[in-house]
RNA sequence: GGGGGUGUGGCGGAAUGGUAGACGCAACGGACUUAAAAUCCGUUGAGGGCAACCUCGUGCGAGUUCGAGUCUCGCCACCCCCA
C-alpha cells in the first residue's frame, strides 16, 4: 500500500472503475431489476442547475448516498437517480445579460454540475437522468396538464394575482412570503387583475389534510406546516341581503354571534361595492379603494395598525334578526379570503371592536361571561372568552363554545332549520396559479380558438416545443407572443385560425412528478409505465431542505392523488419517509456598526486572527450563518474536494451534526476527519504488512515500510502469557460487535450518521489499541476487526473503503458485501462495573462477575469499601438492585 | 396571539428513568526531531483537598421517583410556521 493516503489517486481510480464496470453486478450505477430483492427508492430533491454545486447539495446527496449504499449492502435493489430542475428564470436572465440561449446556458451548467457531482462518489443511476427542460420530459409535463384539464382540474380565471415587478411574472400564493415578497426575486409583489390558469388543488384540500396522518415517516413540523397552510375551518355561511335585494354571503366560524353582528365590512375590491355606494359617499369610497390597492396584504392584515374604512351609505339586513346593519369597506378584509365580506361582531372580535370604536358603531354583547356583566358602551376590548349566550333569541342560555350542544353547533342547526344559512367548511388553501409570463418553461398546451374557446393540443401533437429563434429582452410580454410562426395555428377541433396559449407553466409543476419519471425515465410512449411507478413508488426515503415544506411537497402530493384518480398510480402518497436536512452555515463576519448590505464582510477579506473591517478597521462580529453569496461566507465544494477528497468531505458533513440540524462548517473539523481516514489507512496498511511478514519469511523482527510496525520483543511476549492474549482478543471482539450493533441501530433508527461515525472511530481506536499488544496483528480476531472496520466504513467513505478492501486481498466490490450482523454473545463481558449508589448518588464502581445474581450483587455491594464508607452506622431501609447495572442503598 | 421546535463543557455534539459530557474539535503538557510539520502518549465541566476523595453542575422554579438531562406542571430566552 502506498503511503501516505492520497485521496486524489484513490478516488479517481475507483470512480473510473465503478463507471467502467458497465452492466455487470459490480456497477453501483445500474439499478437492479432483480425482483426477488425488496426495493428501496432513495431520492434527493433534484437541484436547479445553477452551474456550481454548493455545500447544501453536498450534504443532501451524501445523506441519500449513504442510505442507498447501506440498503444495497442489506440486499435491497436500489433506485437512486438524479436529475435537473432545469426550467426557471435564471436561465432567462442569463440569456438577457449575456446573450446566450437559455437552453445552452442550462445544458452547460448541467454538464459542469454533473462533473462535480461525479467527484462526490455518489452511486447514482445516470441512465435515468432527466432534465425538466428537455422536450422528452416536458412533453409529459404537458400531457399531465392535459389530464388535469380533461378532469376539470385546470381552468382559466380572471383574478387579482401576485405580480412580481422584477421577474415580470405572476406567482402562486405559496411563492409569496409573509412580508409579501417574492420567494425568488425578493420583490414586493403587486396585485394585478389578470386572466390566468389555475389548478384546482382545493378539490383535494380535505384529502391532502387527512392523508397527513399516513405520513408516519415525516417530521411533525412539516406536517403541521402543511396543516396550517391548508387551514381548514368549520363554521357557517350566512347570506345578508341589501336593500336592493343583492345577496352578500359571509363565512363565519362563529355563527352563534350572528345576533351581535352590528355592521358588515366588504373588501374594497368587492364587486358589489360600486352598486352599494350612495352618491354622497362615492368620492370617499373611490379614494379609499385606490389607497387600498396600493397596499400589500400583509400590511392590510396587521393587527396592530390603526383601522381605516369608509361607509358605502347602504345597509344590509341581518338575516337572523332583521336588523339594519351599515355596510362599510375596509382594507383588513381581503377579497381573496372567503367571500370578501364579513359580518362584524365588535363585542367579541378585537379587530371589529377597534373598527366600531373608531367609527362609533354599535357594540352589542351576545356572550356574557360568568364573572362580570359586559356592556357594549363601556367595554374597552372585545371579549372572546367563554360564557352564556344572551340577546340571541333561540340561542339564549346556551353555553358559548364549539362543542356539540354548545352555541356554535346550535346556531348552525338553527340556521339550517330556518333556511338562513348552512354549516360549511372552508380552507385557507387557494387554487394553484400556474401560468407564468415567461419563456423558459413548459408551454401550456392549449390553443385559443375564437369558435371553440380553450382547446387542448392533441396528445399526438405533444410536445408543444419552445421555439428557439427568439429574442429575450425581459421587458413586456413573453417572447412567445411575438413569434407569429409559432403563435398562429389552426384550431385542433374546428380548423379555424387560432392562437396558442403563450404562458408557460410554473416550474413547480415540472418537479411535481419527476420522482415518477425516474421509475421509467427512458419511456418514449408514456410519462411512465404504471407498473414501473407502482413497483418503485412510493419513495422510501426523500431527503431535502425544509424550505420545501409547503411548496414542492404539497404540490407533489396533489399530483400523486390526481394521477391516482386517473388510474395511473395505486398509492396515495409519494414520499414515505422525509428527512429535512439542516442548512450548511459558514463562518460569517458582521460589522455591527453598519446596517446596509455591506455589513457582511466576505470571509476571504478577513484575517481570522484579527477580524476587522478591511475598510474602516472596526472590529467584526463572528457568527455562523447559512452560506450565501450575499454574506460572502461560502466554502466551495471543489476546493474542499481538491484538498481533502470526497471521502473526507462526506465524513465531515455526516459527523459534524445530526442530519436534520444546521451544520457549522469548520475547517479544523474537516482536518479531523482527514486525520481519521489517514489513521484507518495506516491501520490497514500495518495489518497488511504484518500478514505479509508472517506469511512470508516468518521473521520475528522487521522494520515495516512505514517504520511504524515493529514486532514486539520475544521476552515481553512471554511475560504477558496466553490468558492475557485471550482476554485482549475477547475485548477486541466485543468492540467489533458493539460497533456493528451501534452503527446498524444508528442507521435503522433515525439516520444518526454522526453517532455512527463516532462508533467507527471507537472501533478504530480499539483496533489500534489491540495492535499494540504482542502478536495481536496476526490473530483472526484482529483480521475480523480490520475487515469489519472497512465494511462499516463503506457507505460513508466509499472510495477509501473500496481501496482498503482490495488491499487486504478481497475480491469484488466492498459495496456489494452483505451488511454485517452482530453476535450478541460477543458483547457479553465476564466482568462488569457495578455502580454503587447511596440515596441515588453514585459513590463509585466495583468490578463483579457479569453473571452474578441479584442477591450476589447486593452482597458484593454491601461488602464494598465504597458502601461501607457512605453507610457507616446508618440503617439500610431498602436496597434497589438493577441487574448488570447498579445497587442503590436507601438509608435512614 | 395560536401552533411547533430548541436550550447540556471553550466549541460541535453523546446519553432505553440508572456512573452526565461518548466521539470529535480546540487548548495545554510530554515523546520523536538540529528544528518544524506530521505522528504518538497524556491532561482538560467548575470549585476544594498533599491525597484517598468531597461539594456543585444539563436555561429558571416546583413536583413525581430509591434515582431526573430524560417524566409532569409553571416560568424565561431564542428559532421556525401561521396570524
Amino acid at each position: 500500500m502506498a503511503y501516505p493516503y492520497d485521496p486524489a489517486t484513490v478516488e479517481a481510480k475507483w470512480q473510473q472503475t465503478w463507471l467502467d464496470a458497465g452492466l455487470d453486478q459490480t456497477s453501483l450505477e445500474q439499478t437492479s431489476t432483480d425482483q426477488k430483492k425488496p426495493k428501496f427508492y432513495a431520492l434527493s430533491m433534484f437541484p436547479y442547475p445553477s452551474g456550481s454545486l454548493h455545500m447544501g447539495h453536498v450534504r443532501n446527496y451524501t445523506i441519500t448516498d449513504v442510505i442507498a449504499r447501506w440498503k444495497r449492502m442489506q440486499g435491497y435493489r436500489i433506485l437512486h437517480p438524479m436529475g435537473w430542475d432545469a426550467f426557471g428564470l435564471p436561465a432567462e436572465n442569463a440569456a438577457i445579460d449575456r446573450g446566450v440561449h437559455p437552453a445552452q446556458w442550462t445544458y452547460q451548467n448541467i454538464a459542469q454540475m454533473k462533473a462535480q457531482l461525479q467527484k462526490l462518489g455518489l452511486s447514482l443511476d445516470w441512465e435515468r437522468e432527466v432534465a425538466t427542460c428537455a422536450p422528452d420530459y416536458y412533453r409529459w409535463t404537458q400531457w399531465i396538464f392535459l389530464q388535469m384539464f380533461q378532469a376539470g382540474l385546470a381552468y382559466q380565471k380572471e383574478s387579482a394575482v401576485n405580480w412580481d415587478p422584477i421577474d415580470h411574472t405572476v406567482l402562486a400564493n405559496e411563492q409569496v412570503d409573509a412580508q409579501g415578497k417574492s420567494w425568488r426575486s425578493g420583490a414586493k409583489v403587486e396585485k394585478r387583475l389578470l386572466k390566468q390558469w389555475f389548478l384546482k388543488i382545493t378539490d383535494y384540500a380535505e384529502q391532502l389534510l387527512q392523508d397527513l396522518d399516513k405520513l408516519t415517516g415525516w417530521p411533525d413540523r412539516v406536517k403541521t406546516m402543511q396543516e396550517n397552510w391548508i387551514g381548514k375551518s368549520t363554521g357557517a355561511e350566512v347570506v345578508f341581503t341589501t336593500a336592493t335585494g343583492a345577496e352578500l354571503p359571509v363565512f363565519t366560524t362563529r355563527p352563534d354571534t350572528l345576533w351581535g353582528a352590528t355592521f358588515m365590512v366588504l373588501a374594497p375590491e368587492h364587486p358589489l361595492v360600486e352598486s352599494l355606494t350612495t352618491p354622497a359617499q362615492e368620492k370617499l369610497v373611490t379614494a379609499y379603494q385606490i389607497a387600498a390597492a396600493a397596499r400589500s396584504e400583509v400590511d392590510r392584515m396587521a393587527e396592530d395598525k390603526e383601522k381605516t374604512g369608509v361607509w358605502t351609505g347602504s345597509y344590509a339586513l341581518n338575516p337572523v334578526n332583521g336588523a339594519q346593519v351599515p355596510i362599510w369597506i375596509a382594507d383588513y378584509v381581503l377579497m381573496g379570503y372567503g367571500t370578501g365580506a364579513i359580518m362584524a361582531v365588535p363585542a367579541h372580535d378585537q379587530r371589529d371592536f377597534e373598527f366600531a370604536k373608531k367609527f362609533g358603531l354599535e357594540i352589542k354583547v351576545v356572550v356574557q361571561p360568568p364573572d362580570q356583566n359586559l356592556d357594549g358602551a363601556t367595554m374597552d376590548a372585545a371579549y372572546a372568552g367563554t360564557g352564556v349566550m344572551v340577546n340571541s333569541a333561540a340561542l339564549d342560555g346556551a353555553i358559548a363554545g364549539k362543542n356539540p350542544g354548545q352555541s356554535v353547533d346550535l346556531a348552525v342547526q338553527w340556521l339550517e332549520a330556518n333556511h338562513k344559512g348552512k354549516g360549511t367548511v372552508t380552507y385557507r388553501l387557494r387554487d394553484w396559479l400556474i401560468s407564468r409570463q415567461r419563456y423558459w418553461g413548459a408551454p401550456i398546451p392549449i390553443i385559443h380558438c375564437p369558435e371553440c374557446g380553450a382547446v387542448p393540443v392533441t396528445d399526438a401533437d405533444l410536445p408543444v416545443t419552445l421555439p428557439e429563434d427568439i429574442e429575450l429582452t425581459g421587458r413586456g410580454a413573453s417572447p412567445l407572443t411575438q413569434l407569429a410562426s409559432w403563435l398562429n395555428v389552426p384550431c385542433p377541433s374546428c380548423g379555424t385560425p387560432a392562437k396558442r396559449e403563450t404562458d408557460t407553466m410554473d416550474t413547480f409543476i415540472d418537479s411535481s412528478w419527476y420522482f415518477l419519471r425516474f421509475t421509467d425515465a427512458q419511456n418514449h410512449q408514456r410519462a411512465f409505465e404504471p407498473s414501473q411507478a407502482n413497483d418503485w413508488m412510493p419513495v422510501d426515503q426523500y431527503v431535502g431542505g425544509i424550505e420545501h415544506a409547503i411548496l414542492h411537497l404539497l404540490y407533489s402530493r396533489f399530483f400523486t392523488k390526481v394521477l391516482r384518480d386517473r388510474g395511473l398510480l395505486n398509492f396515495d402518497e409519494p414520499f414515505q419517509r422525509l428527512l429535512t436536512q439542516g442548512m450548511v452555515q459558514g463562518l460569517t463576519y458582521l460589522n455591527p456598526n453598519r446596517t446596509d448590505k455591506d455589513r457582511w464582510i466576505p470571509s476571504h477579506l478577513v484575517d481570522p486572527a484579527n477580524p476587522v473591517d478591511p475598510q474602516t478597521g472596526e472590529p467584526l462580529q463572528r457568527l455562523y450563518a447559512t452560506m450565501s453569496k450575499s454574506k460572502g461566507n461560502g466554502v466551495a465544494p471543489e476546493d474542499v474536494l481538491a484538498k481533502y477528497g470526497a471521502d473526507t468531505a462526506r465524513m465531515f458533513v455526516l459527523f459534524k451534526a445530526p442530519p436534520e440540524k444546521d451544520l457549522e462548517w469548520d475547517d479544523a473539523d474537516v482536518e479531523g476527519q482527514f486525520r481519521f481516514l489517514h489513521r484507518v489507512w495506516r491501520l490497514v496498511g500495518d495489518f497488511v504488512e504484518a500478514k505479509e511478514v508472517q506469511g512470508g519469511t516468518g521473521q520475528k523482527e522487521v522494520q515495516g515500510g512505514t517504520g511504524r510496525y515493529r514486532e514486539v520483543e520475544e521476552e515481553e511476549g512471554k511475560k504477558e502469557g496466553k490468558p492475557e492474549q485471550e482476554k485482549q482478543e475477547k475485548k477486541l471482539r466485543a468492540a467489533i460487535h458493539r460497533a456493528i450493533k451501534e452503527i446498524s441501530l444508528d442507521l435503522e433508527g433515525d439516520y444518526q450518521f454522526n453517532t455512527a461515525i463516532s462508533e467507527l472511530m471507537k472501533l478504530s481506536n480499539a483496533i489500534a489499541e489491540a495492535g499494540n499488544q504482542p502478536r495481536m496483528k496476526t490473530t483472526a480476531t484482529y483480521a475480523e476487526g480490520i475487515e469489519t472496520l472497512i465494511l462499516l466504513l463503506a457507505p460513508f467513505a466509499p472510495h477509501i473503503a473500496e481501496e482498503l478492501w482490495q488491499s487486504i486481498g478481497k475480491s469484488g466490490s466492498v459495496h456489494f458485501q452483505p451488511w454485517l450482523t452482530w453476535d450478541e454473545a460477543a458483547l457479553v463481558a465476564d466482568e462488569i462495573n457495578l455502580v454503587i449508589q447511596v440515596l441515588g448518588k453514585t459513590r463509585g464502581t466495583i468490578v463483579v462477575p457479569a453473571d452474578s445474581t441479584k442477591e450476589e450483587l447486593e452482597t458484593y455491594a454491601k461488602a464494598s469499601d465504597i458502601a461501607q464508607r457512605h453507610i457507616g452506622e446508618k440503617t439500610i431501609k431498602k436496597v434497589i438492585v438493577v441487574p448488570g447495572k447498579l445497587v442503590n442503598f436507601v438509608i435512614a
